[in-house]
RNA sequence: GGGGGUGUAGCUCAGUGGUAGAGCACCUGCCUUUUAAGCAGGGUGUCGAUGGUUCGAUCCCAUCCACCCUCACCA
């Protein structure tokens, strides 16, 4: 039956309960209990025979003659109700019978055990608390289609309560790093998303026009820069949760606007903030499993420490047997040729470096390994390795081939950070849409002095997927990014202007 | 951007060069502890969009749109 006729069916019996003298959209309803909560405590609820009023979606509904069975649902779990007409009387039996699949309904009654062992609630009383208009998926296959689970999220979330569950423990996972980060005098901050420059990170950056200030914005891609200013102002623990936003590509990695923690913590190295980050993650895996080890697909990650700590280059050698400490750009480049690495955009011997280790080391690194001293050309705003100033004292943290955190002991010489960012300008003559612009302020800030801190950015869509067992960033991001289509949809608005229409002309 | 795939009823899916089907959902009837309730009956769709070929296209061809997978590039 098309779409249009089933919400004209259900139109109509909205029409009809109006002229009940019943509002199918009423204002409250005085709940005692949770679904889940009454399931739990079934038992003794039961026993003392208390009068409920429980509240839900109906998922399913059959009528046996003089009765109805139903299950509803709310925030919590489903249950089944029953209902019966020498109980409930003859008008309300009804108006049971007009409720569809979707509608929202209060329901006031005492608990049993069906013959058959269900737990189920005896209605004496029912109110429709809103009317659905349109039909719900099929009650077993569900709604699998991914474009309709993406593009209309409220109907994924009714129909799967898996998909529920991920979006429950997002929040969790949130809550228990911001509940951790406090606990350690990390002071939450805000920064500008809005920003007249972007920083912080190698990306495209979306822009934008401040109309009376007649001036170019830039969505952020990162808020490191402005972390920083912080550190120069005098807090020794900065973090945010922010939501950054990238020009470029999708897929099941990559949403242009996506989340990220990022920490600053004056008076530590990257080697403090390695441990830290790795108590973070253990604690927030066991806070929320509590134990270590979590499937990732095919994988069992550990995630208790320590983590593995090994150099970029030294993880080269380990797989390919060649080792590039010494090698001048141009050795570096006809080694990695030799390892079938090879580019135009490998103009510097960091970029061929990195170029080998994504290829040959990346896709090895499964359980949770530090991957350590980055090449200088490729980390800008990183300090130079205390021990080798073509490296600098930057480490990612990779756990089933992904990236999962990226860090640094920050570069705190203005004079240093003033030479990079000019690097960097050359990279940007050169064609690279993703190096860094200048940023004055920023080597201003420096210049005050910062003391020497370490800091930390991880992306939260990415970490979620990962400790929620999920394979797309689609599948942890509520609303993700779709495209506009045009064509081969009929507006539900549509349906119901037409049967406005019809409604009019009839009363007419 | 390259390659591959998908798009048919509200949902999940079959199918065909001669105007389309199933299950669920929906409507009517029976049934007062059912549960994928059951039984009897009923209705149905611009077959993603636009062109082309054809006597005739949902099917073949072209273009476009959306979605998925994959490679490349990046978080």
């Amino acid at each position: 039956m098309p779409l249009a006729e089933l919400i004209k069916i259900r139109r109509e019996k909205v029409i009809k309960l109006r002229q009940m003298n019943i509002n199918p959209y009423p204002y409250r309803y005085e709940v005692s209990h949770g679904i889940g909560e009454v399931l739990d405590q079934f038992t003794s609820l039961a026993e003392k025979q208390t009068a409920l009023r429980l509240a839900g979606r109906i998922m399913l509904k059959r009528k046996m003659g003089k009765s109805f069975f139903a299950h509803f649902r709310d925030a919590s779990q489903m249950m089944q109700i029953y209902l019966k007409l020498d109980v409930v009387g003859q008008e309300a039996f009804d108006l049971f019978n007009l409720l569809d699949l979707g509608d929202i309904i209060g329901c006031e009654g005492t608990l049993f055990i069906t013959k058959t062992g269900e737990r189920t609630l005896r209605v004496h009383k029912f109110e429709l608390l809103a009317k659905s208009l349109h039909p719900l998926p099929d009650k077993h296959a569900g709604l699998t289609d991914v474009e309709t689970r993406y593009r209309r999220r409220y109907a994924d979330l009714i129909i799967n309560p898996e998909v529920r569950e991920v979006f429950i423990r997002r929040s969790r996972i949130i809550q228990i790093i911001r509940e951790y980060l406090n606990s350690h005098d990390f002071l939450e901050v805000e920064t500008p998303i809005l920003q007249p420059l972007y920083g912080g990170g190698m990306a495209r950056p979306f822009t934008t026009h401040h109309e009376k200030l007649d001036m170019n914005m830039y969505l952020r891609i990162a808020d490191e820069l402005y972390l920083k200013r912080l550190i120069v102002g005098g807090y020794d623990k900065v973090w945010e949760y922010c939501k950054d936003f990238r020009n470029e590509g999708l897929d099941r990695l990559h949403n242009p606007e996506f989340s990220m923690i990022e920490l600053y913590w004056a008076y530590a190295d990257y080697k403090d903030i390695a441990r830290l980050f790795e108590d973070l993650l253990r604690h927030t895996v066991f806070t929320l499993y509590g134990k270590y080890k979590i499937p990732y697909g095919e994988y069992e990650i550990d995630f208790e420490p320590p983590f593995q700590w090994v150099t970029m280059i030294g993880s080269i050698a380990g797989q390919t047997g060649i080792d590039f400490t010494d090698m001048s750009y141009e050795e570096a480049r006809a080694a990695a040729k030799k390892l079938g690495v090879e580019g135009t955009e490998l103009i510097n011997r960091g970029k061929v470096i990195e170029a080998v280790w994504e290829n040959k080391v990346e896709k090895t690194l499964i359980q949770p390994t530090f991957v350590a001293d980055f090449p200088v050309e490729i980390s800008p705003l990183a300090k130079k390795h205390r021990e080798d100033d073509r490296l600098t004292e930057r480490f990612e943290l990779f756990i089933a081939a992904q990236e999962t955190g990226n860090a640094f002991s920050e570069l705190n010489d203005p004079v240093d950070q003033l030479e990079r960012f000019l690097q960097q300008g050359k990279a940007i003559e050169a064609g690279d849409k993703e190096a860094q612009p200048l940023d004055d302020d920023f080597v201003t800030a420096l210049s005050y002095g910062m003391p020497p801190t370490g800091g930390l950015g991880f992306g939260i869509d990415r970490l979620i997927m990962l400790l929620t067992n999920q394979h797309t960033i689609r599948d942890v991001i509520l609303y993700p990014q779709m495209k506009d289509y045009k064509e081969g949809t009929v507006p539900v608005s549509k349906i119901l202007r037409q049967l406005l229409e019809e409604e009019k002309n009839k009363s007419s």
